[in-house]
DNA sequence: TTGTGACTCTTAGTCCGTG
DNA sequence: TCACGGACTAAGAGTCACA
């Protein structure tokens, strides 16, 4: 498995749990529609400053969006 | 704490249980020793895949390297 | 054996628009 | 509400000479 595959369905796992849309991700974040867009898809290769800000906005550890286990989102 | 910084911190301390140089760390992992060094620093933001190359090279899973406790690398 | 500034090339990350 | 492409600016990837 591609770790930014990874990375984006965690993402988006988690976004879900939230009940957000992209948008709102993107607004929490601080970062672009686009972006949060390109990263739940896997194409988009994520540095580990933009990982910590994307699990603060989702209030998860870091380490959660690179798991494969279950996320602790709840 | 600067999640760069808690990086470089962890590929340091798993590098030493390894016993291995930066050199010998580049070598496994196929990037720069200068890199390395870098990163090992914190002043370097690396992306997630560069992280699962470095975790790969451990022989460790990638979320050991963004965490803040005990790195299970042996 | 490691730190560091500077460099080239590629890509991260933004913004606009379409379907 | 989201996927996807083009164009752009800032920054990361990867390397070297020197200390």
């Amino acid at each position: 498995m591609d770790i930014r595959k990874q990375v984006g369905l965690n993402v988006q796992r988690v976004r879900r749990t939230r009940g957000w849309s992209q948008e709102e991700l993107a607004f929490q974040s601080g970062l672009h529609r686009t972006y949060i867009s390109g990263i739940e898809r896997g194409t988009r290769n994520p540095t580990v400053t933009v990982l910590k800000e994307l699990a603060d906005a989702l209030a998860v550890p870091p380490r959660t969006l690179l798991d494969l286990g279950s996320p602790s989102g709840g």
